[in-house]
DNA sequence: AAAATAGGAAACCGAATGGTTTCGTAAAAA
DNA sequence: TTTTTACGAAACCATTCGGTTTCCTATTTT
């Protein structure tokens, strides 16, 4: 229960190299040979990625005989849409009141 | 035209007080002071979280004066609202399959 | 003019990050 | 059974990160 979990969704996609790595889990699940293909980076630095990836809740790791078959874990975007979606009210708002500021005019064309 | 910028949208977004000055930002501008009144850290931390804040282009910095007042540029979060947007397929195909699982009832009730 | 206020720049520090190589072990193939 | 393959754990390393203190420069206020 006292799980620390040092990692959250937002540190998770905050590497590039990890955003890579869930598109291209997205298309299929994939073990980390496969992955690392994509990169031009050691197996174990990629597998490090993936242990981030996993213990944000991203990606899923299941073992398969002798290789780990990862795959992504769509409803843990979630908290990540949450959090997002607290600013569409801004978002909106200022940019129709950006819309009436262009729209009155206040620069001389 | 070479700006480097060596902080994005999601390295602005991972760290957690970076997070909580854009919910303070959203509900009014601020000035570096007022901000630090809300957080156990120097008022010089605070400003370097701005910094990168600004760099990312989450938010806008505006000297008035001798005080900087600082605001939300909602627009800046379209990307990362576009690059989740990406996963939201995955997430309702998942998430219809997981329903029709449910309601197919593997599970005896 | 003098004092107070707002804030950034610089130097510094310990811990975390992203990467490497080396090694051990379990499973599959020969 | 021997060998190959898949992979993680460990130790290590340079750089970045989040924070501090100290100091300097503008603006206000008095």
């Amino acid at each position: 229960m006292g799980e620390a979990q040092k990692h959250d969704v937002f540190q998770a996609i905050a590497d590039p190299t990890r955003r890579k790595v869930l598109v291209l889990l997205s298309d299929k699940e994939l073990s980390v040979t496969e992955i690392s293909k994509h990169f031009p980076m050691t197996r174990t630095a990629v597998s490090k990625h993936l242990g981030i990836l996993s213990e944000s809740g991203l990606v899923d790791a299941t073992k398969k005989g002798r290789e780990t078959r990862y795959s992504l874990q769509p409803e843990a975007f979630l908290e990540l849409k949450d959090w997002l979606s607290f600013f569409d009210q801004f978002w909106d708002n200022k940019l129709s009141m950006l819309k009436h500021l262009v729209e009155d005019g206040s620069k001389t064309e």
